[in-house]
DNA sequence: CATAAATAGTTGACCTGTCAACCATTTACT
DNA sequence: AGTAAATGGTTGACAGGTCAACTATTTATG
């Protein structure tokens, strides 16, 4: 290969392998952020988060609004629960369901996380104009549908090669 | 939380909470697409093709072109060496490089699995216009840019809530 | 030339995300 | 009412990604 150059212009033209460079570096970025101003995961801040924003009161609601994994909850609230950020209370009308209360010490920590977190929003999207901010949501937007809409007839069980 | 109707609208304004969803959404079919034809994960299948598709001729190559983690390259090719789609030689003019050669178990794999992914690709992008899908390039690069340049004064060492 | 610094690769430890199985409870069905 | 199915939550196992330390070799520096 030649040292000089890489040809970087076209690797980076496979868009999964774009959003998922810009994924890596937005996560790690903002697991940093967390984890300077409170010992708390990227996954536990987004429990927390939807609960105080959404009005999500279990760990279903959560699942429901973010899509993340049930599992992956689960544990983020336990922890939560367990650093006194959260507690657990029994559901009255289902004895399936607990209901998440955020305590105190979770309240303050949204409070000073938010706006860190929206000045960060802001920084990201630095010197976009909002159409194109738009334009980039519609984007995104329209790929979930496509993905959602089974294109690949030739992916479908076939022969392989193995 | 209304059962009826959750306010997804507003939780998706989240720019790294949409991007992580759509990256998930297409990690996980493009594992599957790999599965499906050979047993091979997403990592080895991106550098089996920065190899032959960009030219790679060591694990140091793939990591400047991909940004992957180097131990995950290892790991990767490691697993692509044992399993007979590529070997490992001694670099001639540098005793710490290995020079990656794929074999033609490899060479085959590439050849099918690469028509699919072009597919894959073009699908993913159903819909979208050229200048579009340039946009959405473009956006990406920014907000790249935008992490490059150390934004975010206010998140520098601080008082921490811990 | 000798030492220090940089580079390529390797490894172990750990952390996160994902999947499937499972229990308890509630709802739907006959 | 009694059984089957669905739902909310919990857990264990495992694959993947990340980080830091380490070896061996090469390059840079005094």
């Amino acid at each position: 290969m030649d040292s000089t150059q890489p040809p970087l212009a076209t690797i980076q033209n496979s868009l999964t392998f774009r959003l998922s460079r810009l994924q890596s570096r937005l996560n790690t970025q903002a697991a940093e952020i967390l984890k300077q101003h409170a010992d708390i995961t990227l996954t536990q801040w987004r429990c927390l988060s939807t609960v105080l924003q959404y009005g999500a009161q279990t760990q279903n609601d959560i699942m429901k609004l973010t899509f993340l994994d049930k599992a992956q909850i689960n544990r983020a609230i336990k922890t939560l629960v367990n650093d006194s950020f959260a507690s657990l209370e029994d559901s009255q009308d289902d004895n399936r369901k607990k209901h998440i209360i955020i305590l105190p010490k979770g309240q303050k920590l949204f409070e000073t996380i938010t706006p860190i977190m929206s000045q960060r929003q802001k920084d990201l999207l630095h010197s976009l104009g909002k159409d194109e901010m738009e334009q980039f949501y519609k984007i995104i937007d329209q790929i979930h549908l496509n993905l959602d809409h089974n294109f690949f007839p030739t992916l479908v069980p076939n022969r392989d090669v193995k």
